[in-house]
DNA sequence: CTGAAAGCGCTTACAG
DNA sequence: CTGAAAGCGCTTACAG
């Protein structure tokens, strides 16, 4: 009872755009062109609009902007791994770079509930999406976001734009040093399948690298497991590779996470990392650097290409801009989880 | 003009409740119960009105429905330290809970343009916020949204709901476990200034609990800058501690990032963990258990957390549920960061 | 430069 | 059990 009459007073005091136009004694059309910015309205009257909303302390209803202008000033971002840092991180830049521009983005972790929170994606009539998953996506749903006119992101070429990064050089220099500091024994630690492998370079760029070198022996391993998580594919991959290719000399894997599984199982096994075996990440996740050892590791900018991300969406949504693809040059980030190889 | 054009089309192609109810022949009111699964609807009537829907595959529009509700179906929460991922682990949590019942949880990161974010949470009309940071809203926000209507979560008492966390017993257990495993020289390296660090009872079990056995020497150190993450403080804290106590046994610190920026500076000026000096985090974040050495933290069930945190907005908001103040009971998590003082 | 009016896509009493 | 109607809070042509 007490709670009701609390609801209804709340109520009545949220202020709309009417009272601000009576209390202005001005139309409501002429305090929505004051608080979007219009030019069209005398200095004056402006300002008066401004104190009176002011005093009101009248707040905008989204929810209304969103109905008549069919827009939602809202942009998601579609992950699956939750537990890597990396998305997030980089989905930090995205959002950090549209709500300068009046958007807010939210995070959709599409690892639970799938089929719920693309309902929430539809409903909500997203403006944008960014893709940062590897898995698909159900039959029809990028066809139903398209319709609505959803500007997505990393999803495929035709779908719209893309942010990919290289990886070639980068991948090159590592294998490249490992080979100068006197490694001749290597593998790769991949989470992907063999296609997967090769899809953004790395692998394609790792096998032809170390081909142009006289290596003792190289070897690939893969663990294709959506469900498992970076760090326990590393893991897994890593005991495999003690049992299979035990005087392995230094390793890379796909990402940072999947390293440092890599390297609690080499530590379990006795192996010291980087006096018996050298290890390479990917990602360069903000832990990394203060990992103890410090983790060898390929980076990307992250700021920039969150930045393009969110920029790039918004002017395909307010200007009809054409879509892009953007390759970012990875860059390799040296540290202590590589050493050189003692001479025995 | 071609994209124009196209806009039209898919403008055209949108489907509203209208030409469901056309279709269906009902009226947009009876379409309107079937979707929202009112019971005064005869079963083989709403069952034609969803055969139409999935024909026409029609998605309700959330902003039309918000607008006419006043309610958003939508939680926020509130983070300052982005890249400390435990706040991650637990919001993830609540999305989780929250998805189910039909709403949508958004993260604010408000380490960054903090006003145009908590004008969205207003703007937005969130139905609940969370509050994860220790920082400061600006005068007014708070008042605000409780006029709004907006329940809110760990802002304090009277605000709301609170979740908190006893780490009492878990911070005796670890002490004495330090003292047990024959450490006598120990440090707490706190992310907070004296104030904050009793707040959550660490502080105040930490200063009885070594008060009650005979350590030789009990230090606690305090650098509370919000701006610097908490690994960077635990680096800051950990040169001070070197600097001051050389011969100190074992280290606690605030939370787990903090613990791997002390082992980076403990590592750099050669002092190995845990063969020197013990190390203690604080919220088990995923990758403490895989880190070398693991670390021993302090744990609470981040699932039932956030369980309990979704469900009690959510029934708030719908049932005008009571708030609650719910402490969770941590357990402290003993792994390879700890061992025994060798004898000399 | 400004106001009156229509309408965005829903939900919710209210009749029947 | 169902339909007609009012209204949620905005924006946007359109007159003037």
């Amino acid at each position: 009872m007490r709670a009701n009459i609390l609801k209804q007073i709340s109520e009545d005091m949220m202020v709309t755009r009417r009272e601000v136009a009576r209390m202005a004694g001005v139309s409501e059309g002429t305090v929505s062109n004051v608080i979007n910015g219009k030019t069209c309205v005398k200095p004056e009257k402006r300002d008066h609009v401004m104190n009176v909303i002011r005093q009101l302390k009248y707040i905008p209803n989204q929810a209304a902007r969103n109905l008549v202008t069919s827009r939602s000033s809202h942009i998601g971002i579609a992950i699956y791994e939750t537990t890597n840092p990396y998305h997030m991180e980089v989905a930090r830049m995205v959002e950090e770079a549209a709500i300068k521009r009046g958007y807010m983005v939210s995070l959709f972790m599409l690892d639970n509930n799938m089929p719920d929170k693309l309902k929430v994606i539809s409903e909500r009539r997203l403006d944008g999406l960014v893709n940062f998953m590897t898995n698909l996506y159900p039959e029809g749903f990028i066809a139903d976001l398209k319709e609505q006119g959803t500007v997505l992101v990393n999803f495929d070429d035709d779908a719209g734009s893309m942010f990919t990064q290289n990886y070639m050089n980068a991948t090159k220099e590592l294998v490249e040093t490992l080979y100068n500091i006197g490694h001749r024994k290597i593998a790769y630690l991949s989470n992907f399948d063999e296609s997967g492998f090769s899809a953004d370079g790395r692998g394609r760029q790792f096998i032809k690298s170390t081909g142009e070198l006289p290596f003792e022996r190289v070897e690939i391993y893969y663990n294709h497991d959506f469900d498992a998580g970076s760090d326990r594919i590393g893991q897994t991959l890593a005991k495999k590779l003690l049992e299979d290719f035990g005087d392995v000399e230094a390793v890379f894997c796909t990402n940072d996470l999947a390293a440092i599984g890599c390297l609690r199982t080499l530590s379990d096994a006795g192996k010291r990392v980087p006096r018996d075996i050298s290890l390479i990440g990917c990602d360069d996740i903000n832990i990394s650097r203060i990992l103890t050892p410090s983790l060898t590791t390929i980076a990307i900018d992250k700021r920039r290409q969150g930045e393009d991300i969110a920029n790039n969406i918004i002017d395909m949504i307010e200007k009809n801009a054409p879509k892009v693809h953007i390759e970012y040059l990875a860059k390799a980030v040296i540290r202590e989880s590589i050493a050189p190889r003692p001479k025995n």
